[in-house]
DNA sequence: GCAGATTGGATTTTT
DNA sequence: TCCAATCTGC
């Protein structure tokens, strides 16, 4: 059964003693480990699916898994398993155990906007920067466990004691409006667990088995749950690799990978080095380069696909020389080869790196795609309809009834709101329960009370219905009542509209197949939304034949044959705010993974020159280069820059090649 | 003095 | 691309 496994992958699969740590270097396949262990854990030791736990970090890589794992089982028992992100898994505790949480369990879940939005109105703070200091600040201290209270006097400086007392005054607004963020999902669950004996054997019980993957990306938070979980026995699995630990900078602590071999000292930590998915150039020059941090545990990726092709460096005069050149590479490279533009990446630090590259494929007419962006359940007219949902599941999410009440406008502006908050103030409640006491008759005049209760009446006519109907009419009768499509039509241009309203009609659509598939109702569907991203929107990008353009941290945990490595220079990649901050070994992994995504050939590019301002800045080649060691190629140093002749004989070249292949290739197919 | 236009500069991102 | 700071025209 395992014949198709290499030796230590096959050990890690069986390893079943104790806790065991995979390392598994990229391209090793260790996504492949994951689901054959499950499988072999339910096949040959007789667990039963339900009692197994495979945590991942996005959605989109426990889909994969849940896919892989129910294809090696049979029947329903693929289903059983409990596959989910950190996230998922904490909502399915406080769900259950909302009540020893405090919290009823229609609680809200606030996106991170949300989160920033409240963060926003009790620091009053609207610059961008100052902004997202408090909340990432805040979120730390909540990844660290730390309540207000030993925030305010850790604080170091100004801006961390003002964080504390956003902090505090944060807490009490999102209890009060019965709401979680996201931070929460996983710190109040690790809080229940570690203070509730009865229930923690509870969901020992219930989870027998667990296995982490992207080990090294877990926050303090998240070990404690595994290890709380997991307890004495030590039934776990945890994948990782220390070298593709990126995400430092959002709370993820390379430490948890040392903390498990002093918690766990009969840990077993097996290696996986042999890769296959590059050729061993692209490799050696990955594992020198990556040699140069301090390391806990030594591993050397190998492959037996061949030497390869040289890694290939060149030297551009400016970004947009750069951009340009990339782009003639991918097109005479892509028509030479016959190959496809989706075998094709431009990988870079910074998003806005992405412009020039973009400008670049178009001239030359390449198709691109760029990776990331803005996911669906962000978009503006999602988060209405998602804001009716939410009031209508939990009447105490006062941002949900506020922006629910005001879109479409109808009537009630910021007079009477104030008004109405001012009263629920007093009285400790919320808004929603607010407009319909007596008292509040005397708070507000008839003209906006008259409006505001009459949302109120349409809001529980939805929520009685909730209960019983499904989710398809009711979301129907919903947008028809608050005549959504014809207010975008009024807000927007003819074609903004139509493709807001086309969005909401696709939500609408998922909403009622979830409903008939799985026999949801709205509340319940309500209630899991809120984590799911992107729904099956991603294939789409896939399936076109286009160039992947993509920041070195969205690449992660992909693969390309042809990469192209961009903008490689001191003050890029290393990042100048990271060399200021000593933050160098960080950036060299980020580099490491943008290496090891390359399967056939890997392209590294840097500019002698950028603009900046009115004039141009010499740059200084990226130090990652040279410590990629003797595989890389340099370019000839012939001196004289290509002239504006040189590439007008490349263009044309390029264009006969193109005319040529046209010519073959039309008349067949 | 202000709204609208233009210019310039940019860490990284998921839940 | 997106956002904020600066500039222009009234």
């Amino acid at each position: 059964m395992l014949s198709d496994m290499n030796a230590p992958q096959r050990e890690a699969v069986k390893y079943l003693d104790g806790p065991l740590l995979v390392l598994a270097g990229a391209g090793s396949g260790k996504t492949r480990v994951i689901t054959r262990k499950i499988a072999y854990l339910v096949q040959e030791c007789g667990f039963d699916p339900r009692n197994i736990a495979a945590i991942t970090f996005t959605n989109k890589a426990a889909k994969e898994m849940q896919e892989r794992a129910s294809h090696l089982l049979e029947g329903r028992a693929g289903k059983q398993l409990n596959i989910s992100t950190f996230h998922a898994l904490g909502v399915k505790m406080l769900r259950t155990e909302a009540k020893a949480a405090g919290l009823k369990p229609a609680f809200s879940i606030l996106d991170s906007s949300d989160a920033t939005a409240i963060v926003s109105d009790i620091s009053k703070e609207t610059e961008k920067s100052r902004l997202r200091a408090l909340v990432s600040r805040i979120s730390g201290w909540k990844n660290a466990m730390l309540p207000p209270s030993a925030a305010a006097s850790h604080a170091a400086d100004e801006m961390e004691a003002l964080a504390a007392r956003v902090y505090e005054e944060y807490e009490r607004t999102l209890r009060a409006y019965q709401a979680v963020d996201f931070d929460d999902l996983i710190g109040i669950p690790a809080r229940l667990l570690a203070s509730d004996e009865e229930l923690l054997e509870r969901w020992q019980r219930r989870l027998r088995y667990l296995l982490i993957d992207e080990y090294q990306d877990t926050n303090s938070c998240q070990y404690q749950i595994v290890k709380l979980l997991a307890g004495h026995r030590g039934a776990f699995t945890a994948v990782g690799d220390d070298d593709q630990a990126i995400y430092a900078w959002r709370g993820a602590d390379v430490e948890n990978l040392r903390n498990l071999q002093t918690d766990y000292p009969k840990l077993k930590v097996i290696k996986l080095e042999q890769n296959y998915r590059s050729m061993q150039r692209i490799l050696s020059a990955a594992n020198t380069l990556i040699a140069r941090n301090e390391k806990l545990f030594d591993k050397k990726l190998w492959s037996d696909m061949g030497r390869g092709d040289p890694i290939t460096l060149f030297i551009a005069r400016d970004a947009d020389h750069e951009a340009e050149s990339v782009a003639m590479r991918i097109a005479s490279h892509k028509f030479e080869h016959r190959g496809k533009f989706s075998d094709y990446a431009v990988l870079y630090r910074g998003n806005h790196q992405a412009r020039v590259i973009e400008t670049a494929l178009r001239e030359q007419k390449i198709p691109y795609v760029i990776s990331g962006g803005q996911s669906f359940f962000d978009r503006a007219e999602i988060k209405d309809v998602m804001a009716y949902l939410r009031l209508v599941a939990n009447g105490d999410d006062d941002p949900a009834f506020i922006r629910a009440v005001t879109t479409p406008k109808r009537g009630i502006g910021g007079m009477s709101l104030e008004a109405l908050g001012r009263y629920a103030g007093e009285r400790h409640i919320g808004l929603f329960a607010a407009m319909f006491e007596t008292g509040a008759e005397h708070a507000l005049p008839a003209r906006a009370l008259t409006p505001l209760r009459e949302f109120g009446d349409f809001i529980n006519r939805l929520e009685w219905r909730a209960r019983t109907e499904a989710p398809r009419l009711l979301l129907e009768d919903l947008l028809r009542g608050i005549g959504y499509e014809t207010w975008l039509f009024e807000q927007f241009e003819p074609k903004e509209a139509e493709t807001r309203w086309n969005n909401v009609r696709e939500f609408v659509d998922w909403m009622g197949r979830k409903g008939e598939e799985d026999g949801k109702t709205l509340m319940e569907l309500t209630q899991t939304v809120a984590l799911i991203t992107m729904l099956d929107k991603r294939d789409d990008g896939e399936e076109r034949d286009a160039v992947q353009l993509s920041t070195l941290h969205a690449s992660k945990g992909l693969e390309y044959k042809h990469v192209y490595l961009i903008g490689l220079e001191e003050g890029i990649l290393p990042h100048r705010e990271s060399i200021d901050g000593g933050k160098i070994e960080e950036e060299r992994r980020l580099m490491y993974v943008g290496i090891t995504r390359a399967q056939r050939t890997l392209t590294l590019s840097h500019c002698e020159r950028r603009k900046s301002g009115r004039e141009s800045r010499d740059c200084e080649p990226s130090r990652f280069i040279s410590e990629m060691g003797e595989d890389v190629q340099r370019p000839k140093k012939d001196g004289a820059a290509p002239t504006a002749e040189d590439r007008a004989a490349r263009v044309a070249q390029l264009e006969a090649m193109k005319a040529r292949l046209a010519g073959k290739v039309l008349p067949g197919s």
